[in-house]
DNA sequence: CGTGTTTGACCTGCGC
DNA sequence: GCGCAGGTCAAACACG
């Protein structure tokens, strides 16, 4: 019974329709029977249907295996050979009367052993069914193992893609943490005002200018880093101070930090004091607090009433806002217990035409690769802001390095707001659109930002900002030494700078507006991470285009105004 | 009946 | 301290 092979030998034994598995064979894990079973339940629906199977160890070689694992794939399955010492034996019966096509496989690690029911003599003790047609089942099986070539080629070119697709992400999110990292160091290093200075300076010199501020989620603090490592789909918002933009069409604002530490346990109100004040404002905590509620506001234009953006949301709340007749939604990220994640959709007051959605937070759970996307956009923009919160340069810096890396041939898409409670970066896409692609009728603007395989690395992609971005990035933080800066500062005078504009010399009493045009420049000036981040908004513009369902206004349903708000 | 939405009440922070 | 506004809660309600 033994098959020629060296030593690793697969007979089956038939007696009616019973075979069985009697040569020590190197079965990897073949365990109990009951797992045997199971498993082949498991495969039951689409490969054994109608057949039973008993499996039983081979006591006479004194061996009772612990586990099997096997594969299949039509009506063969196969062992998978990891531990050689081990042999049992498998009887598989068809239930009912089986044309004894049945193929039975071990794959012993250095080859293929397959045996089937019927003709294979060489294979079987005694059997039953020798004179089935040859001819026929050795046709089958040639044809399956073809078929199994081609899924395993299959599988293959699918595990390929998903690594590629894994890789960018990677690449990406490293490049964040690198760039964290080192500004981290340059802010231990030097004088907070001039850092960020001295930063574009060196990289330039290297002839290779990174967008660190730009990933910064911010000093070290384990919360934001975890934030901006995860990366995904954090975003709920508020869109505070967006009614002063009237062009704009989608924001999203994301919070950086909360949403980590409210992951395992579930949301947690925000209730960070703002720091407006300014007054007894505790150094260190109430900084970090603020640092992660920052948000990303996206505008854009949609008659939908919300966003389409992969994530399973639930609305808990709708309030007027002051200055807007039209109300603001909460809503917060159901795919997962306790997600953090939440946001808040409302219609622009000036022009109702355009969709705020804000987001908050960092969802704790994998997300689908639409959702994806988008987390991973919102992140890089809640991080870069964050970043910026350490100082109040840095934070004027990074909030302007984000404006050019999304929008580095329009230098007036991203704002920065030094009165909103909570630093925001607002996302303003309203201008990249075309005006006729909203007309048709639609329920939902559809968001779908590319996922990370299809964030393009490649300078080309930058290309395309210009047609997608339009307008500043709103650095919308007040918080910590921010509001310094960003008050003093307008976001107008960065857009006066071009990315190209080279940095300006170092010096203690350069002007602000220089050296964000210097942060800006250096920023710009780096490919991979602007086109990225601009490929992947860019992306919502491009599925707008062609999802958008006209439906109403966002709460329209609802216009119930709560006592605040009226 | 489960899930999601609506909506008034409640809580909190901020400005005066 | 008071009022306002933002944000959240949770009971009631609607829907499939």
């Amino acid at each position: 019974m033994d098959r020629p092979g060296g030593g690793v030998g697969l007979s089956l034994e038939a007696d009616s329709m019973r075979f069985s598995v009697t040569k020590p064979i190197p079965i990897n894990h073949f365990h109990k029977a009951n797992n045997f079973k199971r498993k082949l339940d498991l495969m039951e629906s689409t490969t054994f249907s109608g057949i039973e199977f008993a499996v039983s160890s081979d006591e006479k070689r004194g061996h009772v295996v612990d586990e099997m694992d096997f594969f299949s794939d039509k009506n063969r399955f196969h062992t998978l050979d990891n531990n050689n010492n081990k042999a049992g034996i498998v009887h598989v019966k068809p239930e009912h009367s089986h044309a004894g096509l049945f193929n039975f496989g071990v794959n012993t690690g250095l080859n293929l052993l397959t045996a089937n029911t019927g003709s294979d003599q060489s294979t079987m003790d005694d059997g039953i069914s020798p004179n089935v047609e040859d001819k026929q089942r050795k046709s089958e099986l040639a044809a399956l193992q073809a078929e199994l070539r081609r899924m395993n080629s299959e599988n293959q070119r699918l595990k390929g893609e998903l690594t590629q697709v894994t890789n960018d992400y990677s690449t990406l999110e490293m490049h964040l943490m690198a760039l964290m990292q080192q500004q981290q160091q340059r802010k231990i290093e030097t004088p907070l005002q001039h850092e960020v200075i001295v930063g574009n300076l060196e990289e330039k010199k290297h002839g290779q200018v990174v967008p660190r501020q730009f990933m910064d989620l911010g000093v070290g603090t384990t919360a934001e880093t975890d934030e901006a490592s995860q990366s995904s789909s954090d975003v709920a918002g508020r869109s505070r101070n967006h009614s002063g933009s009237p062009h704009n069409n989608v924001e999203v604002e994301r919070e950086g930090g909360d949403s980590l530490d409210h992951g395992s346990q579930g949301w947690v109100p925000n209730k960070i004091p703002k720091l407006n004040g300014q007054k007894s404002e505790p150094p260190l905590s109430t900084t970090e607090a603020t640092m992660r509620k920052a948000r990303v506001s996206v505008r854009a234009r949609s008659e939908a009433p919300m966003i389409t953006d992969g994530c399973q949301w639930r609305k808990y709340g709708q309030k007027m806002a002051k200055g807007n007749p039209c109300p603001r939604a909460y809503y917060r990220c159901t795919m997962a217990a306790g997600c953090p994640v939440r946001k808040q959709v409302q219609r622009c007051a000036e022009d109702r035409t355009i969709l705020i959605t804000t987001y908050e937070g960092n969802h704790n759970h994998p997300l689908p690769p639409a959702a994806m996307a988008m987390a991973s956009t919102t992140s890089a923009a809640a991080s870069m802001l964050l970043s910026g919160s350490m100082s109040s340069a840095d934070g004027l810096m990074n909030s302007n390095f984000l404006t050019r890396a999304l929008l580095p041939c329009s230098p007036s898409m991203a704002t920065i707001s030094a009165s909103a409670p909570f630093p925001t970066v607002t996302l303003d896409l309203t201008h990249s659109l075309n005006p006729l692609q909203f007309q048709r009728p639609q329920t939902q603007f559809h968001v779908p930002f590319m996922n990370q395989s299809q964030v393009p690395f490649a300078p080309q992609s930058g290309s395309q900002l210009p047609q997608v971005f339009g307008h500043p990035l709103y650095n919308q933080s007040k918080f910590s030494g921010l509001h310094t800066s960003s008050q003093d500062i307008n976001a107008t005078q960065f857009a006066h700078h071009q990315p190209t504009v080279p940095p300006p010399m170092y010096q203690p009493q350069t002007s602000l507006a220089d050296t964000v045009s210097a942060a800006t420049a250096a920023i710009t000036a780096d490919p991979n991470f602007t086109a990225a981040l601009a490929a992947a908004i860019s992306s919502i513009i491009g599925n707008a285009n062609t999802n958008n369902n006209v439906s109403g206004n966002t709460t329209t349903s609802n216009s119930n105004t709560n006592k605040s708000g009226s």
